[in-house]
DNA sequence: AATAAATTTAATCATTTGATTAAATTTATT
DNA sequence: AATAAATTTAATCAAATGATTAAATTTATT
């Protein structure tokens, strides 16, 4: 007989255990934690998803794509080499703003079990590897860009925009920063970034 | 009476928890991992040490001594700005390169535990805003090097150095890299961070 | 050697944790 | 309304975990 799965369950569990998990990380989160922040019977965990592990993989999986949606969006466009490098850094810039969790999250994930993330990144990283590559290659040829290996750029840009949101609490105590105070730091640095990355790359 | 503690055990003790928990963190680490790993009875952790808790607290202090230590030493000797900085640098990657889980390691810690390394942080960063910070000043006033808040350079330089290490297992996949070719790829990456770093940093 | 202190071990405790079960309740279908 | 399917709940299990205890062993001191 038919009968529709209670999508606004399933739905709370995900959302709960997605910021439990995002807070605490896979470890360090209990089933309990997951059903009290839901405010349901830890029962109904394993009636909707089997196992703390597949809970566990599908929030994963949901943040992952919210990362590299974006991304190939932005990589499949018809942008030039430099426009789509500052779109990168400004898409980016939103998505971990919006999120300042996430990258500790996927980073711890990525150390905990590499597979997971290896798996989803590798269909990211086939756009890369045809499209922004020829661009970037015939970009250095024209000596547009500096001749630099591409693998150091797609590391450098992901580096310069996350590490200011793992590092946040530390900052923040550092230099006496409230939330608001963190903000206008980062309208800043995104600035500094943009302007160091560009520097370097785009040939005058 | 006089009876000197086995330092030998507490060191075995000491290193295996080092290992464990920088490999699995705090929270995914069980005290029998490390006792296994230290080949004693798991009881000695709690003679040696109060609790786990304690035990990873000593761990940590000491990871962190070590990642101190070099920069404080490099921050108080008698060299330019530019030349700390590239020295700071190079301090970091070595120490990474060594203890390629180190960064990942205290990252966690600060997103777990913020007050524990911003306890730490706190003493070191007292070096920098006094010799540092007026050797900074002093070189934007004389033109050479960009009007910059030093907080941005700051937090510039160890997202540079750590990304690296922390991306290590997506970047040998995605790239089909073993060890050794990641070793080239890092040797790489030194000079392309430092060159980028000084060209954004330094003015002609 | 005798004694006391320090170290190590095996056994065990009390909680916590992921997961299951069977019953109760709600929802859909006829 | 009656029935079946789906959903939810309370109770509970088995394993894992941090920690403790008391006995055994080793080491130092006299």
């Amino acid at each position: 007989m038919k009968c529709l799965i209670n999508e606004s369950t399933e739905e709370r569990i995900k959302a709960a255990a997605a910021k439990i998990f995002m807070e605490k990380g896979f470890d360090g989160t209990t089933t309990r934690d997951i059903a009290k922040e839901a405010g349901l019977n830890s029962a109904l965990m394993n009636y909707y998803f089997r196992s703390k592990e597949k809970l566990f993989a599908g929030v994963f999986d949901e943040m992952c794509e919210l990362f590299f949606h974006g991304l190939t969006e932005i990589l499949s466009q018809p942008l030039s080499f430099k426009e789509k490098i500052l779109a990168l850094i400004d898409h980016d810039f939103k998505i971990f703003r919006e999120n300042p969790a996430l990258s500790n999250f996927i980073l711890n994930e990525l150390h905990r079990n590499p597979e997971r993330l290896i798996d989803i990144a590798k269909k990211a990283s086939s756009i890369r590897s045809t499209v922004l590559e020829k661009q970037f290659n015939d970009a250095v040829a024209s000596g547009e860009i500096r001749n630099v290996d591409i693998k150091h750029i797609l590391l450098l840009i992901p580096a310069n925009i996350q590490f200011v949101f793992i590092s946040k609490p530390l900052t923040m105590k550092i230099h006496n920063m409230c939330e608001s105070d963190f903000e206008l730091f980062l309208d800043e640095h995104i600035k500094v970034v943009k302007e160091m990355v560009a520097n370097y790359l785009f040939l005058k």
